[in-house]
Formats: C-alpha cells, sequence, structure tokens
DNA sequence: CATGAATGAGAATTCATTCAT
DNA sequence: CATGAATGAATTCTCATTCAT
C-alpha cells in the first residue's frame, strides 16, 4: 500500500543527494484540478486514473504516488470545492457589513454566483458530487456537511433578518432550507439540462424569494 | 443486436400454433425497476448487468434479450419516472378545480410528494439521473425535457395567477424557474443528504415561497 | 440433443389429426441458402443463428428443428456449393463433345462462370469456407473432397489432350494443379479484393495458359 | 482507450530519473506473433484474446495496454505478412540481375517460396486474411492493396519480358492475373486442403505456365 | 519522484442452444 | 412444426492498482 505523506511536510533530507523539494502539494492540487476537469465534463464513472491523469498532465503511476487510491481524490476535491464556496461566501459577508437583510442577500449572491463569475466546472462537478454522495459514505459525509454548514449559516441569518424585523423565528429553519434547496437545485439543473433556465434568474429571484418568506412571517 | 418488439403486440392467431404469449412487457418493467431499485442505493455505475438482474430475479442474458444494451434500461426507466410525476400532477391539477392559486399549489405538492407518498427509490434514482444527463446525451435530452415539461407548466400557472391578482406577468418565468429549482433541490438534497433538510418543510415552505413571489410583483 | 430426420423421409402419420405434411427439406434449403447470404456479406463468424434465421425468413428455434446445430449447416451448405458446381460442370462437359481439347476448356469454363453467370454469393462464401476448412475438420474434409474431385477430373482431362498430342503425360498432374490453382484463386481474389483483376480476364488467359503448358510437355 | 506510442521513440533522458525503455515494439511483436500462431492452426474466430495472450506468452491485459482492439492486431499481422512477402521478392529480384525472364521467374520463386522455406503459418494465415477480408473493410483493403501492389510488379515484368522478344504487350494485365491468381490459389489451396496438390508443383509449373503465356503473345 | 508496463478482477455483450407453450 | 423467451458460457474490453527501473 501507498505511504499517505502529510500535506505540507516536505520530504526533505531523505539521502545522501541534494535532496529534491517535495512537490507533493503542488502535485496533489493538479491531480485535484485534473479529476475537476474529468468530471464536469463526464462524470465520475469515466475520471478513470489515466483520464484524470491526462487532464493533469501526469502519468497514472504519479496519482497513485501521490493517492493511495481513486477516491481520496475525489474525497480531496469535494474537500476543496466546500472550501472554496466557504471562502467565497466569508469574503462578501464581510464585505457586506453588519446589516442582516445585507448579509443574507450577501450569502446568496456568493452561492450563486458559484456558476457566474467563478469555474463553471465547478457547477457540473457539484451535481456529480451529489450523485456520487447516494453511493459512497465518505463522500455522502462530506457533502451533508458542506450542505449542513451552508443550512445553519442560512439559518442564523435569516433568525437575524426576522429578529431584527420582530418577526418570530419559529420557521427559519424552513425558510433557510427553501433558499438551500433552491440553490442546490440551480446548480444542479443548470449543469444537467443546460439551457433550460432563464439567464441569471437566479440571484434576484432568490433575492425576492427569501424577502417574501421573511415578510410572511407573522410580527411578534 | 436485439431487436425491440412493439410492446403489447398480441401473440397472432395463425393456423394451430398458438405460442406462448408475449411477456415482453412484463419483463422490461421488471427490468426497469431493477434499475430503480439499485440505482437508487448504488448509483448508476454500480448498477451492473447482473445487479439489475439480480434485484429483478433475472438472468443477466435474459436483459439483454429485451434490451439491447444497459443505456436503454437507463432510457426506459428516465421515462417512466417522467411518466409517473407527469401523472401524478396531472390527477392533482384535474382535483384541484380552476382556482389558479389552488391549482398552482397542487403542482407543488405533486412534485414535493415524489417524496413522501410516492417511492422514495425516485428521488434517489432522480438524484443519480441528473449526474449521468451531465454526459450522456440521450439522458440529457430526456431529462432537459422533462424539466422543460414542468417549467412550461409552471410558468402557465404562475402567469394565471398573476393575471387574476391584475399583475405583471413580466417575471412569471423567473418565479416558475425559482419553484422548479426549489423542487428540484429538495429532490436533490433529501438524496444525497438525508437528515439535512427539516421534516417535511418543503410543500408549505414552497407554497409559502411562491406565494411570496407573486405578491411581490407589481400589479397593473 | 435434436433428433435429425432423413432427408425426404415425411414426417406423415405421427397423430390422430390430419398429418401436416413435412416441409423439412424445403426448410433446410431455406436455411442453407440463409447461411449462403449471409456468409458471403459478412463470413461465419458473423453468420448468427438469429441472422442466418433472419435472412431465411425464419425463426432461431427452427433453425435447430431443422438442424442439430449451427456447423450442420454450413457443412450442408459446401456440400450444396460443390454439387452446383458438379453439375453445372457436368452439364458443360456433356455439351462439349468428344474432343479433349473441347472438353478441358469446358470444364474450365463452367469452373469460372461460377463468378460470372452464377450466383456471385457463391463466390464470396466459397472463399470463407476456404477459411472455415483450416480449422474445422469436417469443412476441411468437405472441401479437400471437392478440390480432390476437381483435380482428378482435370488430371484426366489434361492426359486426354496429352495422349491425344502424343505427349507425355508425366506431368499431367502437375499442369492440372496449376490449373485448379489459378481457379481458386480467381475465385478468392475477386471474392477478398473486388476490382483488383482485370474484367473477365479468367476464362480465356486460363485456356490460353493450359494451352501453354500442354505445348510445353515435349512429344513421345 | 490505449495510446499507440510512437514505435522507436528512445526514453527521454530528463534529469536523473531514467525509467525502464520502452518494449513497445517487442511486445506488439510478440503479440501478432501470437495472433499469426493462433490463427494459422485455428482461423481468425478463434484467435480469441486468451488465446493469444497463452501463444504469445503475455496476459490478456496486457494485448489491450499495446492495442487498442483486437482487429488492431489482425491488422498489423497483415501488415507484417505484406511486408514480409514484399522484402523477399526485394531480395529475389536484386539477386536476379537484369534479364527480364529471370527477374520474372525469380518474383514467382520468392512468392511461391512463401510455403516453402519460410513461415508455414504464413500461408495458413493469409488464407485466413483472404476471408476477413470479405467482411472487414480495414482489413479488404489491406489485403487489396497487397494484391494490387503484386498484381502491378508482375505486370511490369510481364511486359518487360514481352518487350524484350517483341511480343505485343497488350495482354500483359491479363497473364500477370492469371500468375497470381495461381499463387493465391496456391497458397490458399495448400492451407484449405493441404496434400491435395502435388508435391513441389508450384515454381516450376508456374514458370512453365508463364513462359507458355508470353510465347503465346503473337509478335509485333 | 517519475514512468509506463504489467496484472487481474470485473463488466457489457454476444450467441448457440434449450424448451415451454 | 413453430415461436421466441430463457440460459449460461465465452469473449472483448476497461481500469484501478502494483512495481521494476
Amino acid at each position: 500500500m501507498k505511504v499517505r505523506r502529510a500535506r505540507g511536510k516536505p520530504a526533505r533530507e531523505r539521502g545522501a543527494d541534494v535532496p529534491r523539494p517535495s512537490n507533493t502539494d503542488e502535485r496533489r492540487g493538479q491531480i485535484v484540478d485534473g479529476l475537476l476537469d474529468v468530471m464536469a465534463r463526464e462524470g465520475y464513472a469515466r475520471a478513470t486514473i489515466a483520464a484524470i491523469g491526462k487532464a493533469a498532465g501526469l502519468t497514472p503511476g504519479l496519482l497513485h504516488y501521490h493517492f493511495g487510491n481513486k477516491q481520496e481524490i475525489l474525497v480531496a476535491l469535494v474537500e476543496r470545492l466546500a472550501a472554496v464556496l466557504d471562502a467565497r461566501v466569508e469574503a462578501r459577508l464581510a464585505a457586506a457589513g453588519e446589516t442582516p437583510r445585507r448579509r443574507l442577500h450577501a450569502f446568496i449572491d456568493a452561492s450563486v454566483a458559484l456558476g457566474e463569475d467563478a469555474d463553471p466546472r465547478a457547477v457540473s462537478a457539484w451535481a456529480v458530487v451529489g450523485a456520487e454522495a447516494i453511493r459512497e459514505p465518505q463522500v455522502r459525509a462530506l457533502y451533508t456537511q458542506a450542505v449542513g454548514t451552508m443550512l445553519s449559516r442560512l439559518r442564523a441569518l435569516v433568525s437575524a433578518c426576522l429578529r431584527e424585523e420582530r418577526r418570530t423565528t419559529r420557521n427559519a429553519g424552513r425558510i433557510a432550507a427553501a433558499v438551500l434547496t433552491a440553490i442546490e437545485g440551480a446548480y444542479r439543473v443548470s449543469a444537467a439540462a443546460p439551457g433550460v433556465l432563464p439567464e441569471g434568474f437566479a440571484a434576484p429571484t432568490l433575492k425576492r424569494m427569501v424577502d417574501g418568506l421573511l415578510q410572511a412571517e407573522e410580527e411578534s
């Protein structure tokens, strides 16, 4: 079995000769990117080691030097997709100031922008990840965690809005869930049935939608 | 290559020879059901001919007698899922009477109920279909068509509501898209991250959501 | 295992009801013709039972009612091809009178005409038979016998010519073999590389060739 | 799909890494030889990947590493058979000097010697190739090309002889075709009906045959 | 680190043959 | 006789993974 090196730990000072500086992190990044590339185009099943390697410009053997097996690459990709989304949300929230409604809208913008200013491959790949999650416990765990994190955040943002407007927060969870499913559904439909959704419908409509849902809650 | 017989062709009555009546339709149904079963549990890639056959109680060779290849089974399944959903929507719309708002709500109920009173396997399978659609043109075509049909219907229902309330129908398409993505997202999240969504959130929240969106349109 | 009925023996008086007249011979003929058809176009390997059946307008099950297995059909076809050739040779020899040279020329005409006035499928099929003969002892036996018969006949004709011209018959076997190989080669090349051979070259050139060979034998 | 590497590409000299030198050419040669072996004995249909691998002492998976599919192996074999024959003809022509008649005889010797001093498997294999050519366009193309090349060469040689003897070259094409078919027929009959042809008849008889044909042409 | 040949366990598909009706 | 569903063995091809160099 292959040894898994801790990421970032340079494997230096290993022989008597001049040690080659470790490029593990770079290589792992390349490989994950290769998977993203292939998976977005062809799905996970066709993402063979050879195909990933070709997309990454690396040889099959090398993939197994840096990853123990194929699934580890998928896991790394899911982690990366989640991290990227997370970072974008974080950034936009930071820029949105303190007004609850503004922050909620910023969250929606950040999420849906995944398909606009960001890597469109990520949208397709995320759709595939959802299908892989059905059968692969480890992927499911990561997907569930990513979705759960989003949901918690949304709930907090929704609650803040409701509180500010002195409305009951009783349904905050459901409202958050509605937003979340609309976002996930938008990813999925735009990946699997491109052209069906109206151009640029997502962000404005979702924001109006959540505004309507907030307003429908009774004042306390 | 296997020939696909016209479904339902009755055994011909020629002379004294009355061979066994064709059971092709029944068998094809069994096989499609086997795929539904396996796919909901394990995804399409793991839905091997052997696995489908086992789930259907049939031998591998027989699957290829009734279907030319594996993809044809998938196509038949997608067609069936779409038809079932369509039938349910049709039935509920018929029962909903003529009030536009009622009909729109009935549509949402019918769609989301896919995961409640109906086959929960269909939800998972539909999530997998979305991923297969990314790479398989024929599946994509069917998925796109199914989604497109839903969208048209929703748009008509939304427009009717808006007209009744004397509001502009300018954004009918976007509102319909929001509902559609929320429905598709609900399927997906509940299949790929079960337990994350609040129990029974979907139908009531989606109805409230669409009501809010309708109300936000300006009167004409 | 299937029972093989003697050909031509009608299977009558078999039940209490009005016996269906046997159509075995007709059916067997159809089937052999189906094989000829498919084999000429696609080779023996692609001549599946289903394909033969389709070409013959019969169902797979029926083929195995009339033939014990696939190879028996091939054997019947080889026998038929040989018989047809034989009959044509016989007919032309009968029409050629008694002059040895004339008879020899008639033989060549009859053989090569296989590809001209006769079924062109037979030429292709015969080429395929040669390949099957390499591995199938039973086919090889039939092919060898057919070729052996031709060779003996040719040798006799050649000897008669030589004797008439008072030449040594020492090389009659070799001359006959040369004619035979040229005939067989013409079949093969025209089947496997159509268009390469000059149109209608065969009969006149072969006759001139054998005349040259005869003349080269020394007088005794 | 397997990629076909340029044959003969030397291992690159980059940095300290000197991986194992490619043995692709050697392996491909082994595999083609395995096919030759099996095909000569059992025909193409029985030349399964497993059988070829066994004959070559390689595992089935490896065959598909070096060849994209089974047919590519066949194509490589046909190319090799044609090249070998071509090389032998070339060599004998070179050794035959300038006399036209001598060169023509050398050609016949070279061709027919395929079955004498050379690999007898090649004769059988060539017979099988002819049958495969009937259905496989790529094989047919190669076979047609090989036969066409032989025919052109023969025609040139025949014409040279006729010119030297001041005879008309009008029938050069037909004479060449006669020689060609006799050669091809000799291959075929000796492969498919071994023992029927007189021992060692081919070369001398064919030479006498062509001499007779040449002499029959009228002087100009 | 890197290469790519090698392996072997599947997976889809084909097809002769059987057999209930 | 006839049908065509059913079986199961065989076959091609794929691919993750290993490993010598």
